[in-house]
DNA sequence: TGTCAACCTTATTTCGAAAATTGCCTCCCA
DNA sequence: TGGGAGGCAATTTTCGAAATAAGGTTGACA
């Protein structure tokens, strides 16, 4: 076939490897809430046939990490305000649930894995130093791995895989709602390094509480409605019955588009890592 | 295209109908636990192509209802009695809380829709008279109905969803676990007469314990590991490293194989309703 | 008789193009 | 001026075949 590069030292199929970077792609917001996703722009980008595309696509839909709308194409879930309700409501419930059988099981050997994934944390500021817009990607990995291990020794596969798919549709909702401040008074360093000290000390009812107001600590507040979703893009369904946005008639106007809610997006440096 | 007949006066794409189907055809038991899927049987069975059958599969695995290993096909996912711990424990946990919040939330339409699902379950029996080793299908639906409705009123969407993963991954075992036999002392109306009851009288605390027992009687007990999976089929990794069967060298053997557990497999009246 | 390597068969993955659908735009006509 | 039929362009969906990978079989050699 005309694989003209060699391209290609990756691990897996060529579909997984697709949908890995289309999820990361979404979970560092590289690509917008509400965003539409081409066949076209996706196959340039990451170099592969559109039949790869939808599987990764459909998957993710699967997950709730894009909206798949027959004949019409993929998105990126929208942000709604709404349910970012329902969201926190059930990572609470979920989460505080898995911790505390994570405490019950959890053995010296998790406890380990706990402290270092936190010193890790611990070490790394939450933004870049020169521009405090940005946030530092080293740490939004790092947080998620403390929060993954948080969790890790919890027997049951499914409870861990629910916290886990709900952890990633925040990360999303605090990717862009950090732009909005509105966490001045908060000690997040802190937060962290209490739930570890519960968690070692099997501290069951303070680890569960903390947890839980460390995940109900999100910005509901600042998240006014409408300030998110890519507006530009044509509006998904999804979002709202409302009015579909007739705006400019555009003609050839279509490659130059594209109206980010706050950073550079599509910053061409995304295709990250690999090709 | 050659598309020869009408055939299809269906709804949606073929994607999504062949997804339906092959969800269906696992969850009715028409493909045993642990029994691989080949894109050729699926093909000639659906009459579609090994793209869509790819895509369906794929969103399947994604929930958990069949296995993926890249480069070696699909299987369906196979019944572990360890697991079913771990599925019990989820449901319990997450259908109490989902009815619970139901019950806070219900109101008057929502018990009207419940006394009327209750009503059709209550009207159908479970067993076929003449062959009580055979499931009603119609009960099966009736009961899934009953119990998408309890939760119905949930005003969490996300709680819903999972739940409502959670009663399909059970009823699998459900299938495959009746044929074992062990549900004697058991009065299954009563349960539901009193959880239909429970959530009419807002009985939040009463109906979170029946619910929690009604999920719980799972005959535990019968599942004697080993009994199940797809024996003769090449098994599937994910039922513990165990040793792979070496079994019989058949040589042409290929096509009359298939090893059931119990009931006439691969009964080709199977491909059901449509087409 | 036992081991290993090359081959051969079966199945999965990937591509590229054809077919079908959607939504818009234009142009006709009352 | 409105309404709508018909056509056009952009996009998604589907197929069929080529490319790859996995596993088993055969046969040579020690």
């Amino acid at each position: 076939m005309g694989r003209t590069l060699a391209a290609m030292a990756q691990t897996g199929t060529r579909a997984e490897r697709a949908y890995q970077q289309i999820r990361s792609d979404i979970l560092t917001g590289r690509f917008l809430p509400g965003q539409r996703l081409l066949f076209n722009e996706l196959g340039s980008r990451y170099g592969t046939s559109v039949g790869v595309l939808r599987e990764g696509l459909l998957r993710l839909a699967e997950q709730g990490l894009v909206i798949s709308q027959p004949q019409q194409g993929f998105h990126v879930t929208p942000v709604i305000p709404e349910d970012l309700q329902d969201l926190t409501e059930a990572r609470v419930e979920i989460e505080t649930l898995a911790f505390r059988k994570a405490m019950e099981a959890g053995d010296l050997a998790w406890e380990s894995r706990l402290v270092a994934a936190h010193h890790v944390l611990d070490g790394t500021p939450e933004l870049i130093a020169d521009d405090p817009q940005q946030v530092n990607e080293d740490w939004a990995i790092a947080h998620s791995e403390f929060h993954r291990v948080l969790l890790e020794a919890c027997p049951n596969r499914r409870l861990r895989e629910f916290a886990s798919g709900l952890r990633d549709a925040s990360e999303v909702y605090r990717r862009w709602s950090r732009h909005l401040g509105g966490e001045e008074g908060r000690d997040i360093p802190g937060e962290h390094r209490a739930l570890l000290q519960a968690a070692i000390t099997r501290d069951i009812a303070g680890g569960m509480a903390l947890l839980a107001r460390h995940i109900e600590y999100t910005p509901n507040a600042v998240l006014s409605k409408g300030q998110f979703s890519a507006e530009g893009e044509d509006d998904v369904p999804a979002a709202r019955g409302s009015a579909r946005a007739p705006s400019r008639p555009r003609a050839g106007a279509r490659a130059r588009r594209r109206t980010p809610v706050t950073g550079g997006e599509h910053n061409d440096s995304s295709s990250s890592q690999s090709r």
